[in-house]
DNA sequence: TACTTATCTTGACAATGCAAAGATTGACTT
DNA sequence: AAGTCAATCTTTGCATTGTCAAGATAAGTA
């Protein structure tokens, strides 16, 4: 009975706590046309963005396991069969729920390049927003990274995803200051890319699953995540120029 | 429609079919004793292995979606509660499925090592072993490291993910020539490991997740996922002695 | 032989994803 | 402005799953 399976629990709890509460709220007779105007309106207006927002908190509290079409149903408040209309499936909430993960990792780790100042520091910033992000956003971070419902098909996570690849070869280009040409790359710079993603990808799921904790309780006291990182990157990492 | 989509359509097409051909052979009757010995005795015997077995062959088959106990039931032949007895929980068999895939993992890595011949490949084996186990066998490697369904209290699985990282910790200081001292690290020696680590472990879980296919694609004519590897390793790791 | 325990089966329940059909609303047409 | 239609949301139903609680059976033991 592992955190798994607590977990797990906590979103059953989750779950039919919220049961009851909606029960006992006694949904509004279908036959009221404009009774209050606080009471549901038929038509949400904005559902499908509401639908995402709840998708979003039912991730982030009760976990991968508590993210069902039927639970982000009750939290937006509609019927269990409403998202299916703005989504199809499960796969495409959650693959649209992606995509707006990759849309703020993107947006975060531009913000984090662009306040950098010296070359160290631009060096450091991507790798270091990188692992912020994934543990700001564990919930998101997994359905990016380790779900295996994702419709890569569908344009929006496509495009998300896509960028965030540009984003990180460009980086790499840029620091090697040998930028790459479009359609084919050299051994050495196809390395250099895949080390660097391999490296803060990996660290980063290690990192999540609690698989560093012996090296972190094993390093001097109170070495923070971001330091054993840090100097992972220093020793890999070409000389900054100058 | 992805590839995660067909996947899940496939495994529900096996589901289908294995269900009507079960019902097809009409379970014998219950009551019947000592027959022709042939028939399904009520003891199995050997159910637990029976039953892990099955469950290796049905994650290979169908992915980590199609992993349901009731599958591993039908595929051992057996009632759809009977895993429950023997393993408790989906927990429970998802747990021990995945320690005996981290043994076999530590058994290909340590065959590996030990038929390496110059210093140069002692140091390649290991990496090149890891990956080699996760794509013969993804959904061995997926069930290890991409599930949150495992239960690292169990001994079983605790000790063979231990010494999966021992074994690791240990290469890594005897590639460095300072032998690890037991309880403390000091932060080169964490981020060594740690380096190491991440690096092979996020490569495999980029490999298998496809996204690698682009830069792959855009190196000379040919090149494997081994050799950018090996590019990936050569890059990073520290001369060999001598 | 009689009793006890481990093993396996049967049956039931709540929850899920998905599909189909009905209800309601807003917008467009004439 | 009245009528029509398509989009949106709800209801119902079905097959599937995990888990639990009883039963049935085999094996071991006194």
């Amino acid at each position: 009975m592992a955190k798994t399976e607590t977990r797990i629990e906590a979103a059953r709890r989750a779950r039919g706590a919220r049961k009851t509460a909606t029960a006992a709220k006694a949904r509004p007779g279908r036959v009221r046309r404009s009774a209050a105007r606080t009471e549901t309106p038929y038509h949400h207006g904005a559902l499908r963005e509401a639908l995402l927002q709840a998708a979003e908190r039912v991730l982030e509290r009760d976990g991968l396991a508590g993210l069902t079409l039927r639970a982000v149903a009750r939290e937006a408040g509609v019927s269990h069969a409403a998202p299916t209309h703005h989504f199809g499936d499960l796969t495409g909430l959650v693959s649209e729920l992606a995509a707006i993960g990759f849309r703020q990792f993107n947006a975060a780790m531009a913000a984090a390049c662009d306040s950098a100042a010296s070359p160290l520091e631009r060096m450091l910033a991507r790798p270091k927003a990188y692992v912020a992000y994934a543990q700001a956003h564990p919930g998101m971070y997994g359905l990016m990274f380790r779900t295996e419902r994702l419709d890569y098909s569908r344009p929006s996570l496509h495009e998300a995803a896509e960028a965030s690849f540009s984003g990180l070869a460009n980086a790499i280009g840029a620091m090697r200051q040998e930028p790459i040409a479009g359609d084919s790359l050299t051994l050495g710079q196809g390395a250099a890319i895949a080390r660097a993603w391999s490296m803060v990808h990996g660290f980063t799921m290690l990192l999540l699953d609690g698989r560093l904790a012996d090296i972190l309780h094993r390093l001097p006291e109170g070495t923070t995540p971001e330091q054993l990182l840090e100097a992972i990157l220093k020793g890999t990492m070409p000389k900054p120029p100058g």
